[in-house]
DNA sequence: TTAATAGTGTCTCTTAGACACTATTAT
DNA sequence: ATAATAGTGTCTAAGAGACACTATTAA
């Protein structure tokens, strides 16, 4: 590598001098559907773990945006459209957990609205190097492979985390949706149950909703009040 | 690389067979002095930015965690002990941001006590590839290296949020200290003065400080009792 | 005695959480 | 009428923040 102190052009510098990790990304795509969180998984076609299910994910490309590549390889290998919301969740990188070589694997995780929420949310289809891929019930996962299963923890945690102090459900929403759909969201993501005076009275004291000129009237009782956020990015309360 | 379905071994993976990105760690320590916020850098000896400051880092080696190569570099390039708090901030990899070549950094954020808070804050002395290095306070830094000033930026925001849900600060203090200069160090975090009766009231509410049998006799004054935190840890607060 | 810092309580306001009934609709 | 969900208000407890004086020491 370079030597001290001396100036070298871009040209001159070697990448190649060093055994270097691979870097990849992987995503933790969840939404709430069935009154269930649910994590997007994909049946492994190629070694290692084949045939077992792993997070949607691979390698980062040469002159790609981290989080481009998360977009990438979520829609590439489940087929799903762009996710609403992407945030970078935390960078795993244990020597060993990739029985490869050393793989440095950047995590994301993805929120996107459920099943009815447009087309963000269209069913998904094994691409690439994935056998199968479909959504599972985070309360009922099967064996992950590689450290899946701790950055699927991970990133429940930060998702319950950030519920309570942002507006980032948005993204698990359809544009318009009820109080109660939404309350239904929190539940699903806390595993408890709210209550229902308080849920609606911090949401609407949180300014982050407005009511739309719409109902939704569904079943033989009183019709609901559609709200939408009144901006469809993660904002902080309080 | 691998062809689907075709199980195969570990030796016979090339991990060479891409291009494939640079990873390193660099680390922004900070500690607090003279009442206001530091953080460690190093003037750069080697192509590119040399001459300028930047945070102490540098590339992964390949069997090494992510969190042992931050504690390397930091002592390696800088010449301080290992710091007291050691966590993963952020993972910076736009294209570009390195003129080298495609390098992906998992930056971590360091916390180390003040001066005269033991031997875990020694002066720093350069190593390495650094032509000099030391502590600059965050309002006055030089002009930074590659994206170090994002870098540096993320830390802060994560250090002022995690001050007020966790114990951190015991990282930034000696063993043992006065409650006037644990307030002392959240104000020169925060940057704005805090009421003593409220947070001497809250510190001593969240059940993390003890009294020791010792009080600090400094000037003519009244000595102040030493407090210590019951756990060298961070814990969630309330 | 003075200068300098340590140490201490009360009141108010806001927020979180417990809690139960009426309104509207389709059948 | 009934069943099913929508929608609504009050009270209490806890926490956050404003606010000012006494205690102890060295010089």
């Amino acid at each position: 590598m370079n030597t001290k102190s001396e100036p070298e052009t871009a040209a001159a510098y070697d990448p190649g001098a060093f055994d270097r990790p691979s870097v990849t990304v992987d995503v933790v795509a969840l939404t709430a559907r069935d009154d269930r969180l649910h994590v997007l998984l994909v049946r492994r076609g190629v070694w290692p773990f084949e045939g077992q299910w792993a997070l949607p994910g691979g390698f980062v490309k040469m002159d790609e945006d981290l989080y481009a590549a998360a977009q990438r390889e979520l829609c590439e290998e489940t087929g799903v459209p762009a996710a609403t919301y992407l945030e970078q969740l935390y960078t795993f990188g244990a020597p060993g957990r990739d029985p490869r070589t050393r793989v440095i694997s950047v995590a994301y995780y993805a929120l996107l609205p459920g099943p009815g929420g447009g087309p963000a949310c269209a069913e998904p289809e094994a691409g690439s190097d994935a056998a199968e891929a479909r959504w599972w019930p985070v309360d009922a996962l099967p064996p992950l492979a590689f450290d899946h299963g701790e950055i699927v923890a991970t990133a429940l945690s930060r998702l319950r985390a950030k519920l309570g102090y942002t507006s980032v459900a948005y993204a698990l929403l359809p544009e318009e949706f009820t109080l109660s759909e939404l309350q239904r969201v929190y539940e699903v993501i806390l595993a408890r149950p709210l209550d229902k005076r308080n849920f609606r009275k911090k949401m609407l004291a949180a300014d982050i909703l407005e009511p739309t000129p719409r109902q939704r009237r569904v079943g033989a009782h009183r019709p609901a009040q559609l709200y939408r956020f009144t901006r469809r990015e993660a904002v902080l309360l309080d």
